[in-house]
DNA sequence: ACTATCGCTGTAAGCGATTACATGTAATCG
DNA sequence: CGATTACATGTAATCGCTTACAGCGATAGT
């Protein structure tokens, strides 16, 4: 610390080389009114000579941005997170902030202790990621008009500010496939049921059934966490059901995995003997064999959406910021066929 | 709980309600000596009944920790980085340290600017995750004793701190398996070579080719960047030869399934017309079909490492901490097999 | 010509913590 | 039992920056 100290250099250092006061270099730094173009210019000039470079710390402590903004997410598990990611970064990059990664692990006490420590100064706004027991601090950070915005999570109050996809049309949508296909029997592999999308996708799915005289079976319909071994889990049990069912719908991708590992394992082939249709488009759906027929979430938009409603947020908070519902989408590949005679 | 909605909590505020100096609740934070135990308890009971949270940013800029520690790397393009985050993320968690995401996408300029802001405080550490370029701020980073981590890059000086895998012979075997299998033809899909990972691989299939007495063929070297285009790109190239190959080994997985791309838009049939085998054992290898071969690479466990390496760093900047080189090894799966008679 | 105005710059007062140092009290010793 | 010491606590000084406010020539208004 005392060797940095040493060979750091200070807006003061820049006055004094500069010949002006250090107000003056402050008042440069952040493209403040009132100095003299020709000063303005002869402090930037120290500025790259000395190679300063604001203490981001000391200037969100005096009050100013830190340039940085909160994600809260559960876990790096899944490739779901991974997309959104790459939007939130792909949008920071051009926005000039910086990300600081908070992982919870699902630990609802976590949440709580890093959103006052982020709300604490260390970032500008934040980012929450499916978030759950929210109810704890998202009314704290509401009445601090804290900056943030809530992906993939349609709470109650219609006020919130998020961005999320149209999860009911998606989960009827696949159902829907798969009833086209011929499919009467369709299993389904629910999602945290804590979270909205995945009771929407529910819902979905059941009046796809509904719309189409299936009557609904609840030994059909399996729990799940959204990680791949619930998926199998669940595809286990379906598989084993005295009725089996022919096509799967599986509440994510990640599921879906593991319905097909399940499958596979019981000595099943894919689509021939079931169809399994997921939900997300993550990049492994592409990739597994047979490719997975699945409801696309453009999640990388999602991150990009979100995170530009964000900044402008954090630029104006009084911007009118309107919650968006972006469309899901069908995308067939091969894990789905008819059902056989 | 901590619904002081508007004015935040300060030590001053704990202070006042303890009935205790501000000194004394600075103290009982950092767990300090010279704190009677009773007050101490006094103290922590008004901290939780407050719901007092530190500001980071207060603390690290009067020279306390930040519990902050930076990630520079490219970009989050690939299932190589998440992985590495994965165990990045893990071993932070347990250590009640958080996560700064810095993402250079690959602008030179970039990387010594972050290094800068870093080093100003926003971190106590620093993981640098195959950096290029790196001379620049390496040095002033090593000078200022700022506690960092190589992780998969062997610089020339041996002085580094630093966690990588056996490239070399992870090429070699690569390499000396596809002979095995019978092939004599083999194309090689660099990586980005101002990378000592990129060219280590290299040099292992090289050594292969010439232990096992087959003359190095330099039309059958196609660069490559890490990327899934270029792998594609330089799988066409390879199997547009007058004397086309008959296995290719990739540097890394990602290419390596761009090459299988290339080779299902000719009309290959892998491993049947061309074996393939990547380098990194990303998830989707196992996934995608046919599952791939591949030298697989602790990706997780070096990013584990690397953050333990570094936290022990912090802790103590005196420590002796040795360079550390992890086994790679062969996976098979079902992307090879004999050339064809 | 004398003030009112304006543009530019310097100065001081924090932001919320840490830490060195000062001070007061209780425990220890010859 | 007075002097020494150890422990507990309070206070001042900082960390590097932003920003409200004061100051001060120069231009403008009448």
């Amino acid at each position: 610390m005392d060797d940095q100290s040493k060979n750091a250099v200070t807006i003061f250092d820049v006055a004094r080389e500069a010949g002006v006061s250090y107000g003056t270099v402050s008042r440069v730094l952040n493209n403040r009114d009132h100095v003299k173009p020709e000063t303005r210019v002869a402090v930037m000039q120290v500025v790259d000579r000395l190679g300063f470079v604001a203490n981001q710390q000391a200037r969100s402590l005096a009050g100013g941005r830190s340039q940085v903004i909160g994600l809260l997410l559960h876990g790096l598990s899944t490739g779901y997170t991974d997309e959104i990611l790459r939007g939130i970064d792909a949008e920071l990059e051009a926005a000039n902030y910086d990300l600081m990664l908070y992982t919870t692990h699902r630990r609802k006490l976590k949440e709580s202790a890093y959103v006052a420590t982020i709300t604490r100064g260390m970032a500008d706004g934040l980012l929450l990621l499916l978030p759950r027991n929210s109810e704890q601090y998202l009314d704290s950070l509401r009445a601090r008009e804290f900056p943030c915005i809530l992906i993939d999570h349609q709470g109650r109050g219609d006020t919130e500010h998020s961005v999320g996809a149209t999860n009911r049309q998606g989960g009827y949508d696949a159902t829907r496939y798969l009833i086209g296909l011929g499919h009467r029997r369709i299993g389904f592999v629910a999602g945290t049921l804590d979270l909205a999308c995945a009771t929407d996708r529910l819902e979905g799915y059941r009046q796809a059934l509904a719309d189409n005289d299936i009557p609904f079976d609840a030994h059909l319909v399996s729990p799940g966490d959204f990680g791949q071994p619930s998926g199998f889990v669940a595809g286990r049990a379906l598989l084993s059901l005295r009725e089996r069912p022919t096509a799967v719908f599986a509440s994510n991708d990640v599921m879906a995995l593991g319905v097909m590992e399940a499958a596979r394992d019981s000595g099943l082939s894919i689509p021939d003997d079931l169809s399994i249709i997921g939900f997300d488009d993550i990049q492994q759906a592409a990739l597994v064999y047979p490719p997975l027929t699945t409801i696309r979430q453009p999640l990388e938009e999602m991150g990009r959406v979100a995170t530009q409603m964000l900044l402008k947020l954090i630029a104006d908070p009084q911007a009118d910021i309107q919650p968006v519902t972006l469309p899901t989408s069908l995308v067939v590949r091969q894990s789905c066929r008819p059902p056989r005679a």
